[in-house]
DNA sequence: GCGACAG
DNA sequence: ATCTTGTCGC
């Protein structure tokens, strides 16, 4: 029994879902507009934030909805918010925004209201940016609802413009020997969609980070493996602690779930 | 039937 | 979004 009936939409759903891609796509920014970003040693940038939808269970309605905002480079935790919530879009490749945006939107909406003074200079988004079917990943659909600087950071190869997990794409990446190691992932329309990085010295699968908004490829990819102490980015990693515990110390002042 | 499948 | 299973497109 509640057996989930959660197919893919009707394809009416769908379509509307593409218009609403294609039309906020067109206001994507995919280069540096902030002066840290050209920095060499990202000097004036002081918070990095992350976000992520978590499960609790393999229940999969109830999850946890959460924004952390780190302190750069130190990465230490200065906000933290984690939300329960019921998800009610079924995931659907491509159309990941659907399930999980509205909530990620809010999060940054209350942090707006109550601690404006904290608001995160760029935000790590857990999935893609434009390495998406439509060139608008759920990473580019925050950055423009938010206006504010978006990576995405994906944990496995989004296999679309005739990109491929193949052999050639493995051998590539045995060739990443070092942290901050990466290869660009050109499409079949010959633009580079994204880049693949190892993302610290003893990390073998690489990361797949892409543009979300208001910031360059060559940026993203640097400031993503300047985060990382794990193979995840600290901001995103952090939080996922909140709910996984997975060698995330507790944190004493960890702010209650609503 | 077989492989792909961001989270 | 995983160690899985189900669904869809080919």
């Amino acid at each position: 029994m509640a057996r989930k009936a959660a197919g893919k939409p009707p394809e009416e759903i769908l379509l509307d879902w593409k218009r609403e891609q294609a039309s906020l796509k067109a206001r994507v920014v995919d280069r540096d507009t902030e002066a840290w970003q050209r920095d060499p040693a990202f000097s004036g940038l002081q918070r990095v934030g992350g976000v992520d939808v978590s499960f609790v269970k393999d229940d999969s309605g109830s999850a946890c909805a959460s924004l952390v905002v780190l302190s750069y480079p130190e990465l230490e935790v200065l906000y933290e918010d984690c939300r329960m919530v019921t998800l009610t879009a079924p995931y659907v490749s491509g159309f990941l925004a659907f399930r999980e945006l509205p909530f990620l939107v809010d999060a940054v909406q209350q942090l707006r209201q109550r601690e404006p003074r904290l608001m995160p200079q760029v935000l790590f988004v857990d999935g893609n940016g434009v390495l998406h079917h439509r060139g608008f990943g759920v990473a580019c659909h925050l950055g423009v609802l938010t206006d504010l600087p978006c990576i995405g950071v994906a944990k496995k190869l989004l296999q679309v413009d005739g990109l491929e997990n193949n052999a050639l794409h493995k051998e590539k990446i045995q060739l990443l020997k070092a942290g901050g190691d990466s290869f660009p992932l050109m499409g079949g329309s010959g633009t580079v969609l994204g880049r693949a990085l190892r993302s610290h010295d003893h990390s073998t699968k690489p990361l797949y980070v892409s543009v979300g908004h208001k910031i360059s490829l060559e940026a993203a990819v640097r400031l993503t493996h300047s985060c990382c102490k794990f193979r995840i980015p600290e901001p995103v990693r952090q939080e996922q602690g909140g709910t996984k515990a997975k060698g995330v110390p507790p944190r004493s002042l960890r702010r209650a779930c609503r």
